[in-house]
DNA sequence: CATAGTATCCTTGTATCCAAGTAGCAAGCG
DNA sequence: CGCTTGCTACTTGGATACAAGGATACTATG
């Protein structure tokens, strides 16, 4: 049982994190990782030394070396051979593939899970959208973007698609580095109104509409993207 | 400079394969690996020991591993740890989700390429429907599938998309693995036809009916896979 | 003072060694 | 005969050692 504590000069993640020997140890340096840089507390642009995360997880170099590489392949971090590794800058073009990919794909999920809609299964929807309302109520916005993930996957389990979802899971990841990126919490109560018109929708076996309306309501997130009053422009490539 | 022959129990690999130690040997590995795979040289099923493939291009452990581990990540092959690693079976569901992620992202580039279609983007593809001709008289399925895949990507590239690109050619994989099962040379004039027609369709300026034809062409690939009779079980799972 | 050269430290890539778990088989016991 | 048990030969996971290239700072030289 190890924590990732780590010296001052290697404090890239904040989190402590329990090491549990006994499972795949490159594995759960993956999972933090990538947490760690999709919650931003990573952020673009940091070099990440293998020996660092070494020192952090107190492991060799191997499970970390796997980690990266893992990484590297989903565009979250970009290693340079004898220079190093560093946190991917988000590439805007990594966002506007990551958003079609994701919007064309629910979108088509959508259309065949709504050839055969039931009551229960718009009630388990609906059970998860009040899931969100609490989440918002108690401010928990981490909580809130997994039971919203939740909502959406739904689709691909009716759909009988469900390989189908972690393709757009991986695809997903530079957009959702975005979305902590921009702070949403603003929006959510609004997501909820739409994914219940979503519901109502298909509830009235009005599939075309509802597919359209998912459609908006993914757009809804890249519009906010569009408009940006960029700051901080260090995060972004080039 | 060194061949990857290896002795008569570990022939998994009949390609004889040049390794270039200046290059990431890792890389060479992976790409080795997953055309022999791809192309069904090596059936699934087949156990790849990690000292095997050691042996036959005379390299490490460590690169072996991580040509290993991305192929396992791309569901190619399974690492059972402790047991050892097999060329993944062919699973059926992974074949459905495949083609769902391939004809739903590459319609919806069809759909962004055709409005702002133009006399050269029409030519240029016929320059490459031109080619896969050639290639059906020289009797080349190899570089058939090539130009195919040329043909494909380039929606991708006029709809400015090229990352989109990525993720259809990683969710293909098992797609084309099936491909080369069934041995598919009889619909290849077909597909030619079909091609021509999408473009006329463009060029008329009815992106919709270009949009539907290439639904159908996609389509196609998959009822041949529908309506097979399976002789040779041993490649799928279950 | 400017600049070219060099030494050193850093990085990742590769090789090798050890640990731990599994499967198969054979010997021994009930 | 059937079951159990332990040995053996494999497998992958992880740790460590070594190699090689790049960045930087320092030094020597013009």
């Amino acid at each position: 049982m190890l924590t990732a504590s780590g010296n001052d000069s290697d404090a890239l993640l904040s989190i402590s994190f329990k090491l549990d020997r006994r499972r795949p140890v490159s594995e759960q340096v993956y999972s933090a990782l990538r947490q760690s840089i999709v919650q931003f507390k990573l952020v673009p642009g940091t070099p990440i030394s293998e020996n660092s995360i070494c020192r952090q997880f107190d492991v060799s170099r191997t499970p970390v070396r796997a980690a990266l590489q893992r990484l590297s392949e989903e565009g979250l971090v970009d290693i340079y051979p004898q220079q190093g590794t560093f946190v991917s800058k988000i590439r805007i073009d990594d966002i506007k593939d990551s958003h079609f990919v994701r919007r064309n794909l629910e979108m088509a999920l959508l259309r065949e899970a709504g050839r055969d809609w039931t009551k229960e299964k718009s009630k388990a929807m609906r059970d998860v959208v009040d899931i969100q309302a609490n989440d918002i109520k108690r401010n928990d916005v981490d909580a809130f973007l997994l039971s919203d993930e939740r909502f959406h996957q739904l689709f691909a389990i009716y759909a009988g698609r469900e390989g189908v979802w972690n393709v757009i899971m991986t695809a997903k990841m530079p957009m959702m580095r975005f979305y902590r990126f921009l702070g949403t919490p603003r929006r959510l109560p609004i997501v909820l109104e739409e994914h219940l018109a979503i519901l109502d929708a298909l509830d009235r076996g009005n599939v075309d509409a509802a597919e359209n309306l998912l459609g908006a309501h993914l757009n809804q997130n890249f519009v906010v993207f569009e408009s940006l009053p960029v700051k901080d422009r260090s995060v972004f490539a080039e």
